[in-house]
DNA sequence: AGCTATTCATAAGT
DNA sequence: TACTTATGAATAGCT
C-alpha cells in the first residue's frame, strides 16, 4: 500500500512507528466510519497511542457501544465474540506457536532495550552526580529532563512488549497446544 | 475500491449490506491487528452487526482495553494548566528548591526499584535459556508469564515515578530561578 | 505536513 | 456461499 511491502513486525524506529500510529489510526478510524454508516451498526474503538494516550472512536459514541458489550457478555445464552472466525487468527494452536516463536524475537529486542535503559540510567546518575540539586544550574535541569523522557520512552515500549508477551502466555496457559 | 466507487450512505439492500458487514468486519479488524503489532500498541473494537450480534476485536484482549480506558477516564490527566501567573505560588524559587530536593530523594528510590528490576530480568532470562519457545512445557510457560507479569509491575512503578520527576523538571525549566 | 508509487481492500461479477 | 478481478483507497518512503 506504500511504496513498498512492508512485514507486519513492530517497527523498531520510534520517529516511524509514531508517524505509522497517526496515520493507520485515521485510516482505521475512517473505515469504521463508513462501516458504521453504510451497514448502519454501532462501532466503538480504542487504542492507546505509542506514548499511551488514549484515542477512541465511536458511533453513535464509545460509551454506549461499551456498555451494551459488556451488559449482554451477562447473558451468557450467545457466544458474544467467538461467533464466526472473527478471531480464529488469535486463538488456534498453529497461529499460537507462531506468536510464541515471534514472543521469542520480542524477548530479545527486549534485552537490547534494557541495555538502552541501562545507560540512560547511567546518563542520569552522572547528571546527578552533582550534589545537591539547588547547585544545578538550568542546563543540567534540561539535560536531566531529556535522560528522563528518553527513559520513560523506553520504559513505555518495553511496558507494551511485556503486556503483549503475557497475554500470549496467558493464551498459551488456556491454550493446551500439546 | 471495489468495481466502482460507492457512495457512504447506507446500503438499502437488507442482503448485500450483510455482505458488505461481513467484508468491511473483517477488512476493519485486519487493519486493527496490523496497527497493534506495528505500533506495538493495545486496542480493542466492538462493533454489532445489523442482526445486533456483537463482533469484538482486542489486542492483548478486549476487556483489558476497555478497563484501561474506563479507568483513566476518571483522571483525565492533561497537562493543560498553563496559566502564567495563576500559579505563583507553586513555583516560587524557594519552593521550587523543595520540591527538587524531593525530587533527588525518589531518584534514589527509583534506582532500588532499578536493581529490582534487573533481578526480575535476571529470572526471565534464566527462564527463557531453555531454547525455542515450542520446547517449553505449560509450567514453564507459567513461569514466564509471572515473572513477566511482575517486572511488568515493576515498571509501572518507576513509569509512575519517572513522569512525576519529568513535570517537576518541566516546572523548573519554564521558571528561571537564577 | 504534503507527495506519489505501490500495495491493499473490496464492489461487482461469476 | 465462496471465489475472482477490475478499481478505488490506503499508505511507506521521501522531502
Amino acid at each position: 500500500m506504500g511504496r513498498r511491502k512492508i512485514e507486519i513486525v513492530m517497527v523498531t524506529d520510534s520517529g516511524t512507528r509514531q508517524v505509522t500510529f497517526s496515520k493507520r489510526r485515521t485510516g482505521l478510524f475512517k473505515k469504521a466510519n463508513e462501516l458504521a454508516i453504510l451497514c448502519a451498526v454501532q462501532i466503538a474503538i480504542i487504542v492507546f497511542s505509542p506514548g499511551g494516550k488514549p484515542f477512541s472512536f465511536g458511533h453513535p459514541n464509545v460509551e454506549s457501544v461499551i456498555h451494551r458489550f459488556l451488559n449482554q457478555e451477562k447473558t451468557p445464552d450467545d457466544g458474544t465474540s467467538k461467533d464466526d472466525e472473527s478471531r480464529d487468527e488469535s486463538t488456534t494452536d498453529d497461529n499460537l506457536n507462531q506468536q510464541l516463536l515471534d514472543l521469542l524475537k520480542r524477548l530479545n529486542a527486549e534485552e537490547k532495550r534494557g541495555e538502552m535503559l541501562e545507560k540512560a540510567l547511567k546518563t542520569k546518575r552522572a547528571a546527578k552526580g552533582q550534589p545537591p540539586i539547588d547547585q544545578l544550574g538550568l542546563p543540567e535541569l534540561g539535560e536531566l529532563k531529556s535522560s528522563l523522557e528518553d527513559l520513560r520512552e523506553k520504559l513505555r515500549d518495553r511496558m507494551n512488549d511485556i503486556e503483549a508477551i503475557s497475554s500470549l502466555l496467558l493464551l498459551a496457559e488456556n491454550e493446551p497446544m500439546m
